[in-house]
DNA sequence: CGGCAAATGTAAACGGTGTTAACATTAGTA
DNA sequence: TACTAATGTTAACACCGTTTACATTTGCCG
């Protein structure tokens, strides 16, 4: 009969991490959390039910996993945005923002999955503490990176006299809260628009936005 | 034998749907959402485990109705803060704020079910259209009322001179977007602090409102 | 090369969950 | 008092996460 070919994969994948967590994310876009079973994972990756078991202790860690993945993802955004955004610290920072907004307004379940908050022992953005003893260290790691990101742009801003000096963390955390708030009534579909009315996002968005740049600027 | 004393219930038990939902809430405050099993219900009510099912069509409306007691609580703690807070709009204005972080703090588990988003069909905060064809008009009542009273404490502000005069409930709903975005970052443990702390948590919001209000406030 | 241990995948089962269907009991009423 | 609707019970169903025992393959060491 026919010699293995290169794809036939007759009982080893190869790549089986790797392909589980693209199944988990494909899964969690298509139909939410709820639809994201380990069953589900493994025939969706052609491979039996307990097989996913030798790369992901627990379902919880398959999900951090797809979380950390959702964080480096959104920090790509983030710093893509800032980087063609010309060279205005403000209008770099609201670039920054709206990619934010963007990526959590086009992957609402995997947002809502990173923020689920039941995945960390320990705290996540301004840590700089035991990013190694906490349960699921990649996780703590791609949401710090992002954090950083928020950080630097304040930092910039402040330097360039745009933004009052204080401690750029304290900012970058106050702003962040910010627009998690708008972003999760939104997701949470407690605004007062419609789920995929994205113009009210929006309005809202820049409604905080503006508060925020109005409070933190520098007193002219 | 003895005759049936008034709290025999030998079959019947009278307010079944009350003390269920009693009984979801406990569970709810004691071992968060995972520990709310309608086995759970029905076994701390001292009923069968379909007996619940009576009064509630599905679990989700189980946990509705119990989303839905929290809003009302809320709104109580909130209204109650800022009738005993003095006349000055924004100290009133901060006192509801602080009483609404207090209430999160000391109800996680509820206060995340609260804002879960896996019950709407339809918004929540400043919807005035279709209540009742919601899948649970209880909740979007509850919810819409809490809203209200933050929108009349803006009112109140901008009357008195306190606020730049903008539209009110896109200022309430900046403003509820940005208390809700630091407690979700605090409560689902993604803070700089432990999860406990709520020293770190006051900060925070103590930084936000800051941020606020000076966006807000009225040019001087 | 040969064989052997570790890594990886499979099959079948366990307990727990939401939900439903069929039956039992009670309350309200004509 | 009989009948009907409301309410509660028991037993089962399918689905889920997880585990255990077993099968296959890979890689390495002699």
């Amino acid at each position: 009969m026919g010699t293995a070919t290169v794809s036939q994969r007759s009982y080893h994948h190869g790549d089986l991490r790797n392909a589980c967590l693209r199944s988990a994310l494909d899964l969690l876009e298509e139909g939410g959390l709820e639809a994201v079973t380990l069953r589900a994972v493994a025939e969706r990756t052609g491979v039996s039910r307990s097989a996913p078991y030798r790369h992901f202790e627990t379902k919880r860690a398959l999900l951090a996993a797809a979380a950390a993945t959702g964080f480096r993802r959104l920090n790509d955004a983030i710093t893509a945005a800032r980087d063609t955004a010309g060279d205005d610290p403000q209008t770099r920072l609201t670039a920054g923002c709206g990619a934010y907004a963007r990526f959590g307004a086009g992957h609402p379940h995997l947002y809502r999955l990173m923020f689920a908050g039941d995945f960390c022992e320990g705290p996540l953005f301004g840590n700089r503490t035991p990013v190694e003893e906490s349960e699921f260290p990649e996780l703590i790691e791609a949401g710090n990176d992002a954090f950083d990101s928020l950080v630097e742009g304040l930092q910039e801003a402040q330097e360039q006299g745009a933004l009052r000096l204080r401690d750029p963390r304290s900012q970058a955390l106050a702003i962040w809260s910010m627009i998690h708030g708008v972003m999760s009534l939104y997701l949470d579909n407690r605004t007062a628009y419609g789920r995929h009315e994205t113009a009210a996002l929006e309005a809202v968005l820049q409604e905080v936005l503006a508060i925020a740049f109005e409070g933190l600027a520098k007193p002219s």
